[in-house]
RNA sequence: GCCGGCGUAGCUCAGUGGAAGAGCGAGGGUCUCAUAAUCCCUAGGCCGUGGGUUCGAUUCCCCCCGCCGGCACCA
């Protein structure tokens, strides 16, 4: 390899170690692994980076209720994780776990300069912390996490904290003099509207946590998980001794749009901080959607990868990915589209177009590449076709346009079918003028197939490298340099390869039901070291129950006690103007009528809920919300990944107003 | 409520100030080299509604309706 290569390096998220991998995973790091791919074959020295966050308090009850150590258990994890990218064919270049020595020392190294430059401070945090999504969150004691449902927990612990909000300037100050930084535009726009709302300063190391890499000289200290996981990029390459191996700062962080903030200004902040250079671009795609909804274990949706790398192909799954959905939006995943696409675009286009040229080939001209002769205008209009796509293409890869580069070899792919449709070699003699006629349509179509091939090599390694031994070319397709890629390159006399099917037609009911029927195998058969916590509940239709959520910390009756909650009846209700969820309700709870503010204005009208009786915490502390006193809060159900509220009520038996709960 | 985006053929979407497009699906036809593949033709969609600018708007502007995302908000 020259040194003097240009360097890119590229990272997919560093995935926690709560479950298995699916769908969504897989997407973001096929999307890495065919850049990487592309970059490769445009010389590039590329270093791709993916791994596991593997620290938290969700580890440490994850392998307790194993009964394995927190070690014994990320490494299993690790394990799976690494085993699928294997089956897949990513060869991440590094793979990095948080739990490396190496990783260690680069978060502490990290954290060093943050502190040495005046940017780490002791201090308290008090507050509700999710354990599942490992992050504090905006809510009360007792309530649930806003974005999964789950409970939260009260905490106060002693900490160190990022002056992240003495970043605000110099962060909108790089976002403009870097105005690609953060990809697509839309989700630029959010970081932007949300770092000019003002930050807050960040805690970064917990006390209350026992798994996670230690504060030198501050233990019990250890760091708070997205200080942690997201130096992982950098240790990946060196770490303290980044300088040397040449690849900081990283070309793109590619990551998932609910994930964006930690990427585009907690990580570059640190960096600030810490006076290293930051990534060049943030890059958040989409989510794949079932159904319109998000894909998560909770709902019990989660589509893997496995099923249908089994009955469809490694390269069908990529190409179905990059295909059908423009990057950066989201996009939905479905089985029946997925085989559509496999039939249609893979069976019926490429794999045929090289089926029907190989055997042409091997009848008519003795299983060689032909002789191309005098050129005519429709050989001429395909062979500028074909170059046009070439230049197209790159610039399209370019910018990471997947489908459309993916569209626009297809069309090349249409047009030497309608190219053979209208010319039809079988119909020639084997005259010398035939033959020579012939020799130039079976070579333009062959010419066509290798094209195609390179160009779709970063997409479908593993297919295109077939035709790439069918068509009877030297070497592997991923050392072919697209930069040195024309039109007319194929050497006529080329003995062809062995032929073979591609990709099978598949008859679309067989193929769903296999898949599904591996699917609703694969989840009545959780993994030794998931944890129930963790447990994916099964896809629509499947028989089990969804996972239910953690049960949280016993209390005894006395603490019960402290709350007290009555019988009242709603009074009035009204919206309040400028909050979408909030109404305004009074309440008679027998002794006094209350003003109470609830936020279920998004699933109750407050006309219906006039004389409805409901429970009702009587002794909790005002609060104003949009300006609104609220004085009390009205019990309902959390129902769902969305949080709905149900009202807790009396529909059986009529109670009296103001009676206690016990 | 604030900010932004979207609403185009059955489905997924592209697109432009000047005669509405692609792929898939559906209907009909053709060839036979090929994976019952290919190729050809057809489908008839007030380009969300109502205004405005213009000689002319799907494309520019405004209102409204619907959907989505971010923020605020859920005691």
């Amino acid at each position: 390899m020259p040194a003097n290569k240009p360097k890119f390096y590229l990272t997919t998220p560093i995935y926690y170690t709560n479950g298995l991998p699916h769908i969504g995973h897989t997407y973001s790091t096929i999307v890495c692994d065919t850049i990487r791919r592309y970059k490769r074959m445009r010389g590039y020295d590329v270093i791709m980076t993916t791994g596991t966050d593997e620290h938290g308090v969700n580890v440490e009850r994850s392998a307790k209720k194993a009964g394995v150590s927190e070690a014994e258990f990320v490494a299993k994890m690790a394990a799976e994780w690494k085993a699928l990218w294997e089956e897949l064919s990513i060869q991440g270049d590094e793979f990095i776990r948080t739990t490396d020595l190496k990783h260690a020392h680069t978060v502490q190294w990290l954290f060093k300069l943050c502190r040495e430059n005046g940017f780490v401070y002791p201090g308290h945090y008090t507050g509700q912390y999710c354990i599942y999504d490992n992050a504090y969150v905006d809510v009360k004691a007792g309530e649930n996490c806003p974005d999964c449902g789950r409970p939260t927990e009260t905490v106060t612990e002693p900490n160190y904290f990022f002056k992240l909000s003495a970043f605000q300037k110099p962060l909108l100050d790089w976002y403009a003099k870097h105005p690609d930084f953060i990809q697509p535009e839309s989700r630029r726009n959010e970081v932007l509207s949300f770092v000019e709302g003002g930050l807050r300063d960040l805690s970064i190391t917990r006390t209350t946590i026992r798994w996670g890499i230690p504060v030198p000289g501050e233990e019990p200290h250890v760091f708070y998980v997205w200080f942690d996981a997201l130096t992982a990029y950098l240790s990946a390459v060196g770490g303290p001794n980044y300088e040397k191996q040449g690849f900081w700062p990283a070309d793109i962080h590619l990551v998932g749009k609910e994930i964006i903030r930690f990427h585009a200004v907690y990580w570059p902040a640190f960096l600030m901080a810490a006076g290293l250079p930051l990534p060049k671009q943030v890059w958040a795609h989409g989510w794949l959607l079932m159904d319109s909804a998000k894909m998560s274990k909770s709902v019990g949706n989660v589509v893997r990868p496995r099923p249908i790398v089994h009955v469809l192909g490694m390269d069908a799954l990529r190409y179905y990915l990059l295909r059908e959905t423009v990057f950066g939006q989201d996009g939905n995943f479905s089985y029946d589209a997925l085989v559509t696409r496999y039939n249609s675009d893979l069976a019926n286009g490429l794999g045929n177009l090289a089926s029907r040229t190989a055997a042409m080939v091997e009848k008519n001209c003795g299983g060689k590449v032909p002789q191309p002769g005098a050129l005519q205008p429709q050989d001429e209009a395909l062979a500028k076709q074909a170059q046009a796509a070439i230049c197209e293409v790159l610039e399209l890869y370019e910018k990471l346009g997947f489908s459309r580069a993916l569209e626009l070899i297809w069309s090349l792919i249409a047009a030497a079918d309608k190219y053979l449709a209208s010319e039809q070699p079988w119909t020639l003699s084997s005259s010398d003028a035939d033959n020579q006629r012939r020799g130039t349509m079976l070579w333009t179509a062959a010419e066509v197939l290798r094209v195609a091939t390179s160009l779709a090599h970063p997409v479908l390694p593993e297919s295109t490298a077939k035709v790439w031994a069918l068509l009877g070319q030297t070497g592997h397709v991923s050392s072919q340099e697209l930069d040195a890629l024309r039109w007319g390159q194929l050497k006529p006399g080329t003995p062809l390869g062995k032929s073979q099917s591609l990709f099978p037609r598949i008859e679309k009911a067989e193929a769903i039901e296999r898949m599904e029927a591996m699917e609703n195998e694969a989840q009545k058969q959780p993994s030794p070291v998931t944890a129930p916590a963790a447990a994916s509940a099964p896809v629509a239709g499947g028989a089990a129950a969804a996972a239910a959520p953690a049960p949280a910390e016993k209390i005894g009756i006395e603490d019960f006690a402290k709350v007290e909650m009555r019988v009242g009846q709603i009074k009035t209700a009204e919206r309040i103007v400028g909050a979408d969820k909030l109404l305004k309700l009074t309440v008679d709870i027998g002794t006094e009528i209350r003003q109470i503010c609830a936020g279920i204005a998004q699933f109750y009208e407050p006309e219906k809920l006039i004389g409805r009786k409901v429970a009702v915490v009587v002794n909790l502390a005002p609060r104003k919300l949009r300006g609104v006193e609220s004085n009390g809060m009205i019990v309902a159900a959390s129902v769902g990944p969305e949080g709905r509220p149900v009202l807790a009520g009396f529909p059986d038996e009529d109670v009296e107003i103001g009676a206690r709960l016990k």
